[in-house]
DNA sequence: CCAATTACATATCGATCGTTCGATACTAAA
DNA sequence: TTTAGTATCGAACGATCGATATGTAATTGG
């Protein structure tokens, strides 16, 4: 056993590396069982089909990010301090799951009905989050918009990419990069109200 | 000639809706070609082959976006107004273009080297309109940010989000989504020197 | 009107795809 | 030691893929 991971452990993450760098289609079973010296039909004796490698991987990624995010969106703070830790534990988060995020949001479209289904679960897990923390912000007064929704997509929206261009190359720390994203999605979300901003999340 | 739009032209069409629909790696020249009662061997003639037609796509089409926005980005107005009014109509115009844009944004994995190169100097050309007018923005006094690229790809995020999520069906109309949409963005640059906004763009 | 170019089609190639089958090795309980 | 289950494999299936070779019809410029 001279394997770190085996089985179907190993699959997940060659899978994950795999479906992130050349997408879900342009993955082949073959590849991944290639990459790791596996047998095709393993895989299959593993996850049943080619859409199960990517459930598998969609569950178990997601599960982790998803009751960590949760977790802080329960937490009882003041609706503002919870909200920025929210933001920026979602970024620090995702940074390690970059793979996989890339992969929830880049296949969505190829996926059987129920694929599809678990696919939706994910992402409506995770918008609803961000939209209980915007409630409390919003009913607390800090900010004043006409959608919860909108401002939770927003928010996605710049995390999502910020995931897809950053690559730990430019003259900013990782750090510096991280608070200029979360002072943007502060700032868009506070709008107007913007006095509410005592000091900086550090 | 029974129809509307003919040979190289409705390949485009044709292209769009499918690789907008299932990706790139998930049409194959047959679906094109049967989606429209032409040969395949056509559609080779037309474009060489398969990546022949996407990056007819991504020229064709991006080309009308860059050169809308390059203009806006070069209009003699006072910075935030031309800021203002280029968000506004990145907005609106990538609506019209929403299934090629998804294309942008979505295949960039898949493709040769020389693909790859034109699809990178679109997205750098789209990000340095923002840049630059972002940079007078900054020289102006209206922001203040340790770096103007980061605060373009948060706009960019912001904005491609957006036509990931958007489905004319919620309870507020196109423009009033727009508008929040625009105004998270707003608020999201302008920072801690929001006071320079007087009114709403409209 | 004719030659040349363009627009299309048929038929087919070899490669690769997802998937299955049937067989072995290993492991742990009985 | 038998047995049952689990892990693994090689070989092959039919379908589909991108691409091409070889044509014919339509259009057009001189």
């Amino acid at each position: 056993m001279h394997d770190l991971l085996k089985g179907k452990e190993k699959v997940l993450q060659v899978a994950i590396k795999l479906f992130s760098a050349k997408g879900f289609k342009g993955t082949s079973i073959r590849d991944i069982a290639q990459a790791m010296n596996m047998s095709i039909s393993n895989i299959y004796h593993y996850f049943g089909n080619k859409e199960g490698v990517l459930l598998a991987i969609l569950e178990h990624s997601s599960r982790r990010l998803i009751d960590e995010l949760r977790k802080i969106s329960e937490m009882d703070l003041d609706p503002l301090d919870r909200f920025k830790l929210l933001i920026k534990t979602h970024i620090e988060l995702s940074g390690s799951y970059k793979k996989e995020i890339k992969i929830f949001f880049l296949d969505e479209e190829h996926l059987s009905a129920e694929g599809e289904e678990i696919n939706n679960q994910i992402q409506r897990d995770i918008l609803e989050i961000h939209c209980n923390v915007l409630r409390a912000l919003n009913e607390a007064g800090y900010m004043d918009c006409k959608s919860i929704t909108i401002m939770a997509f927003n928010i996605l929206g710049t995390i999502n990419w910020y995931l897809r261009w950053y690559r730990s190359k430019g003259p900013l720390s990782a750090e510096d990069v991280t608070k200029e994203v979360v002072s943007f999605i502060l700032y868009g979300v506070l709008g107007n109200k913007k006095e509410s901003i005592i000091s900086e999340p550090r």
